[in-house]
DNA sequence: GTCTATAGTGGGATAGAC
DNA sequence: GTCTATCCCACTATAGAC
């Protein structure tokens, strides 16, 4: 097949590549060469880019809570001045995360039936000496910042209490998912409403 | 006639040392020599009781969940009549578990910061052909059969909800100590009271 | 009969040389 | 980009100890 001249450059193959593997198959069960021939890249390229496999596991990572982070800025956004809004805002960025061209539920996907990538990743991850810990690490530290400060913005009485409440509700949202994809054949998954729930802590922490 | 040899059978050792490696380093990290080491135990003794890695994978999910069962099973009857703690009993039943003999409380430990085996095992087993997948699907069943059946014993409008609301507390919790074994170091990690927000969320359904 | 000790094989993975 | 080295892993075979 003749490469067409303005192709995709190789890093961001590699990473589209990982990002779709890491996250559907798991970071050790999947080989580098499974990337290397799904982004149609020669070894030597990936060890150009990246330090090695931990490397292009860290570029994933990182790349991945960019965009995160990003989506729930642009839903922020959003929300203007409603501070009631802004505190579920983090429900509203997960209904539109990742984004997908194609358009689509981005909760139907098969993505979205592996949960949280970076709590998946710390469970194959165990020591902070990878290269992709601090990764992990921003994710929470993300949620736990973003949302304690939505929730003191919004007037809650006890705003530590209420981020407790809705880092929960985004954790089982996102876990409902995972379950729900095992028990596929079964009767229909019962949606989660993490937003609604949402509102509804807000509401009584500001009572 | 049993020796009077005192010494755990070879079977059990490898499945504690199984329980304790797969859950903290993850599966695919653990060698299966890692396990040999830890159980003091020779490769043919673990051929000899089980088909290979994945058939021991398969028996620590089998005998983890039956545990797991059995320490519902016990908080459930410690409930007597009250519908109301029953419908809470998971969380007590997190709190004795894993059941540690030296004393002290499971979820302070190592352990505890792993989450949920059960999910961190499903992302490291991708597809429903492997011998442990079977074990993945009682857990999550298990939750979702019972939470709804204590639920509508309780007397929730709708028991399907409640039981998602509760469903998403556990799994929240679990996710939260996760996040706090990331966040070490940093400011006392909120402890997170799954349990009154459950108490609050039965009350809730059933005024 | 159950377990141990040791050595060794084949395959796949990471990584690097040409 | 191709090709090759090196390592680790799951697994097996044999033979002996309690």
């Amino acid at each position: 097949m003749t490469a067409p001249s303005a192709r995709t450059p190789a890093r961001e193959r590699l990473l589209d590549a990982a990002t779709d593997l890491f996250h559907s198959r798991g970071i050790a069960a999947t080989g580098v060469d499974a990337v290397l021939r799904r982004a149609e890249v020669a070894p030597a390229t990936l060890y150009a880019h990246f330090s090695g496999k931990d490397g292009l596991v860290a570029a994933y990572l990182e790349r991945r809570f960019a965009r995160w982070r990003e989506a729930w800025d642009e839903a922020l956004a959003a929300c203007g001045d409603d501070v009631l809004a802004r505190a579920v805002s983090v429900f509203d960025a997960l209904a539109t995360f990742p984004s997908n061209p194609g358009g689509g539920d981005p909760s139907a996907g098969d993505d979205a039936r592996r949960g949280c990538a970076f709590l998946a990743a710390a469970v194959e991850i165990p020591g902070p000496e990878h290269p992709a810990h601090p990764w992990l690490l921003a994710d929470s530290a993300l949620l736990r910042d973003r949302l304690r400060q939505l929730a003191s913005e919004a007037g809650a009485h006890d705003p530590d209490a209420l981020a407790g409440e809705l880092l929960a509700l985004y954790d089982g949202a996102l876990a409902a998912r995972v379950r729900a994809g095992l028990l596929t054949g079964d009767a229909r998954p019962v949606p989660f409403p993490a937003r609604d729930l949402a509102l509804a802590a807000v509401a009584r922490h500001t009572a």
